[in-house]
RNA sequence: GGGCGCAUAGCUCAGCGGAAGAGCACUCGGUUUACACCCGAGCGGUCGCAGGUUCGAAUCCUGCUGCGCCCA
């Protein structure tokens, strides 16, 4: 018989509270070494190198979902018994680290010409002890499993030695000159920038055209840069272009600076642009200084590196944004404007770190040849080294690294890896290796330029390891597993490690795999902007809906190769189903759901155990295969329905119902609610490691979670009977609780019931749990139908009679009766449709026929029952 | 200008050749003893438009429109 169930008192409080627990969790799991590596162990290598955020930086919504990425990865493959390596550090980011401390001291009224170069670094060291690497204290609250004891820094020694390293092998291998070309420069920044530093958009000028040369010599040329006039040296047209055969090899008179400049002929002219006649700029333009190569002609710069203009005369002195209005306005009085365009659209380069219009400018840099270590780094994804994950990304991979121009290494600051090149009083070049003494003497002096922050970035993946030094770790997590980050960043990291780590790695590839991930939106959409005022701040979700919400949400919407739109709601849906989670572990807590006693043989449990033990091994399959092919989008959403709407909505109150039994039924079903329990802990432990760390533990007594195994299909074949039979119960229940809204019962309100046909339905073991899940009392004495139901199951319609004491609504019944007569008679439409076209039943293949068949007969059966239904009710309630 | 991607319920997105799905939002009812950060029941879609292939198309092909991204 039954016995009242008493609920155990638990030592887990009746909320969940991440803000009181989660920091003291990761301590505890820093402290217990978990996330130290140990490249002497002997279990396979996982590896992850974090890509190095900015030392400048703070955590923003892309980091937390790159890292979440991460976490779960590392975590999962350490609970599969992997050694795990996830080697955290960051990059020094010379432009952003030199321009802050820059400021910095402008506060303090000096620049860093006052100080030197020498006292100015130090300075830049004193800024990073005190202020930098913020972002390191934030990943800790997201929860990142990184191995601390191997945090780098792209500054730090070894790795600066690894820059020095592969810059001389480059250097005596041929790939790296130095070149007077034209670079983009940053006028603010004072430095030069290489293709993937510059951001185009669209933006306002001005199209000027003006006349140079008078009568019939006259050739108009059109600019939106008319300030670089004065460094024309030319005007060049199409050779073929009729209009301007008789003036090509003439001189036409440049305005303004008297100077006589030739008309050249060349094929890269676009005769059908403009008037066909373009001026030529060699020292600020890269078309033009292409032109200029050709043609042999002079190169004037106009500009300092500042953009003020530096040529003799009235304009000599202004910033290139005063001299433009001031050189058109010249000219204008002088009659040689033709045209003026304004507001022109047209692409603009920005600098990306500081926003100021790029300049481009003739100037002397450090290049390296690209293109074999380009044609390497594609090479290894064609032949499947490295595999991208989408696939579909790595067509742009391709076409990126399959097109990509030579690399301006060298910039123009003082924070960053020192060239190490020296040049000699006889024009002598000598690059100094590692080990080796730079030369000394009389007028030898060092390139005072620094490399390219993204030159060291670039080494990440061998240099945080040790390379050059053939290191044990090295040995045991080179190359590394998987490289995450945002497809955005997809020719910053991926194509610079890859180049790089094939090159110095003797061609081995430096990640197996890479996983790009989309883009955060807000919940328009909308790219997330200051000036939109749309930023969400993974802080602030932190703080407010915890750390395990927070990550939830980031991963549940990672789907593949699509950027995620975020909003609040999204992170309070999380909130809720961690809570929606300890609840329903302090539930099965309190009616001792235990770990300690194994799950008894399959013969002996219940339809609801087999059935939820087999949804179980499917679920850990399932998770598994998402896990494989990165879908974290998809591997949330089966957590999430397998634990709300299998766990807690069906099985934890079937379970009520067979520990309500008492004796052997209810120490089974203690088994059953703890293994599920435990299992789905485990699988959730990767993106959710806090709130399942404590539920683990109250639940298991065991040591951590972040060490516990990765559980395992338990691969018994599933029993569909029993699946069956369940189905049978939910939709029974379902149609009772369907019925009772219909008639506006209460919830709450018991009512007593007769239900007939459970036998033939199989279901009557099930009686009990109907009956308690539709809140339903077994017929009295005085039991007197009033309304009744027929629910038709697998084995045969089960009907419910029930006593409602007092008046039935016939009208919603009769609606009800009704809408589903539709459903019935549109599905049987549909396929009598198909059954009666003779093409179908021929070409269609016989299960496909069978199974319209079968739907056919169903509904026909449906609407025969529903209108009996239907004549039965009384008449009226309309 | 070149290339790529996306258009499915109010919103954000799954589904990608054989019965339109999820989360959130919304409506109604609820002190049911794990949970109102909840429970139960609902409402909601000619799957952007126009053609084509097919017995059958949200799903494949072509064109169009509208958005977005990358590159120049």
């Amino acid at each position: 018989m039954t016995e009242t169930p008493t609920l155990r008192s638990i030592d887990l409080p009746p909320a969940w509270e991440p803000a009181t627990v989660e920091a003291e969790l990761y301590r505890g799991w820093v402290d217990a070494g978990y996330f130290t590596a140990d490249a002497s162990s002997d279990k396979p290598p996982f590896t992850i190198v974090l890509p190095p955020p900015n030392v400048t930086g703070s955590l923003h919504m892309g980091h937390a979902l790159n890292h979440t990425v991460m976490d779960a990865l590392t975590r999962r493959r350490r609970m599969q018994g992997y050694e795990v390596l996830w080697l955290p550090g960051m990059d020094h980011a010379g432009i952003a680290t030199q321009n802050v401390v820059e400021r910095q001291l402008a506060g303090e009224g000096v620049s860093r010409h006052d100080l030197g170069r020498e006292k100015f670094v130090e300075r830049v060291w004193e800024w990073k002890a005190e202020y930098g690497g913020k972002i390191l204290d934030q990943m800790k609250r997201l929860g990142d499993g990184v191995d601390w004891s191997r945090e780098r820094f792209t500054m730090d020694e070894g790795l600066s030695r690894a820059v020095q390293t592969v810059f001389k092998r480059l250097f005596d291998d041929g790939l790296i000159y130095r070149a007077e070309r034209i670079i983009n420069w940053c006028p603010r920044c004072r430095t030069a920038l290489s293709d993937i530093e510059v951001e185009h958009s669209d933006d306002d000028g001005e199209l000027v055209s003006i006349r140079y040369g008078d009568g019939a010599d006259a050739i108009v040329v059109a600019t939106t840069r008319a300030e670089t006039m004065l460094g024309d040296t030319a005007v060049a047209v199409h050779p073929d272009d009729e209009r301007y055969r008789h003036l090509v090899g003439t001189e036409v008179e440049l305005p303004l600076t008297g100077r006589r400049i030739p008309i050249v002929a060349d094929e890269h002219v676009d005769p059908a642009f403009g008037t066909g006649a373009v001026k030529v700029t060699p020292a600020h333009d890269p078309n033009d200084f292409e032109i200029g190569r050709r043609h042999d002609l002079p190169s004037i710069t106009v500009m300092d590196d500042s953009a003020v203009i530096t040529t003799p005369g009235p304009f000599q002195g202004l910033d290139r944004f005063e001299a433009r209005p001031a050189v058109v306005a010249a000219l204008r009085e002088a009659g040689r404007i033709v045209a003026e365009k304004r507001p022109y659209v047209h692409s603009v380069g920005h600098c990306s770190r500081c926003d100021t219009v790029v300049e481009p400018r003739l100037s002397l840099q450090w290049w390296v040849n690209v293109e074999p270590l380009a044609r390497a780094a594609g090479d290894a994804v064609r032949d499947g080294r490295t595999q991208v994950h989408p696939p579909e990304l790595a067509k742009r991979y391709f076409d990126w690294v399959d097109n990509m121009h030579d690399w301006t290494i060298s910039r123009q600051l003082w924070w960053g890896h020192r060239i190490p090149v020296w040049y000699g009083p006889d024009d002598q070049v000598v690059c100094v290796g590692p080990d080796e003494q730079p030369p000394t003497g009389e007028g030898w002096r060092q390139d005072p330029d620094v490399l390219d922050t993204w030159f060291s970035s670039g080494l990440w993946p061998l240099s945080t390891l040790g390379w050059p030094d053939k290191t044990p770790d090295l040995a045991k997590f080179y190359p590394t597993s998987v490289l995450s980050t945002g497809y955005d960043i997809l020719f910053f990291w991926v194509a610079r490690m890859m180049m790089f780590g094939l090159y110095a790695g003797e061609d081995v590839q430096p990640f197996d795999h890479v996983y790009l991930h989309g883009l955060i939106r807000d919940a328009q959409g909308k790219k997330m902007s200051k000036s939109r005022g749309n930023v969400l701040d993974p802080l602030d979700w932190l703080d407010r809906f915890g750390a395990d919400a927070t990550r939830f949400t980031l991963a549940r919407g990672a789907n593949p190769g699509s950027d995620m739109a975020l909003a609040e709601e999204w992170a309070a849906g999380s909130r809720n189903f961690c809570t929606k989670l300890w609840n329903a572990s302090r539930f099965a807590l309190m009616n001792g759901a235990t770990t300690a006693t194994a799950v008894p043989d399959r013969a002996t449990l219940t339809d609801a155990d087999r059935w939820i033990l087999d949804s179980l091994d499917t679920l850990v399959s399932d998770v598994d295969t998402l896990f494989d092919g990165f879908q974290f989008a998809k591997l949330c959403d089966a957590l999430y329905h397998f634990t709300w709407d299998l766990y807690c909505d069906w099985y934890l109150e079937l379970a009520k119902v067979q520990i309500a039994e008492g004796g052997e039924r209810a120490d089974a079903t203690r088994a059953v609610l703890g293994h599920v329990l435990d299992t789905v802990l485990r699988l959730l432990h990767p993106v959710t490691p806090f709130v399942t760390e404590v539920l683990w533990k109250s639940l298991t007594g065991g040591e951590s979670l972040v060490v516990a195994d990765w559980p395992k299909p338990a691969g018994a074949a599933a029993d569909a009977a029993a699946a069956q039979r369940v189905e049978g119960v939910q939709r029974l229940v379902t149609e009772i609780r369907r019925f009772r809204a219909d008639q506006g019962v209460k919830p709450g309100q018991r009512v007593s019931a007769r239900l007939s046909g459970v036998d033939a339905a199989g279901l009557s073991a099930h009686t009990a749990a109907v009956t308690a899940l539709a809140r339903l009392t077994a017929p009295g004495e005085a039991f007197a139908p009033s309304a009744a139901l027929e629910v038709p199951l697998a084995g045969g319609a089960v009907t419910v009679e029930l006593d409602l004491s007092g008046t039935v609504d016939v009208a919603a019944e009769r609606k009800r009766l009704g809408k589903d007569l539709s459903v019935a008679e549109k599905e049987l439409a549909q396929c009598e449709a198909k059954l009666g076209n003779p093409k179908f039943t021929d070409k269609a293949p016989a299960d496909v026929v069978d199974k319209i068949r079968a739907r056919r007969d169903t509904a026909a059966a449906e609407i025969t029952r529903i209108r009996g239904r239907l004549d039965a009710l009384p008449a009226g309630g309309e």
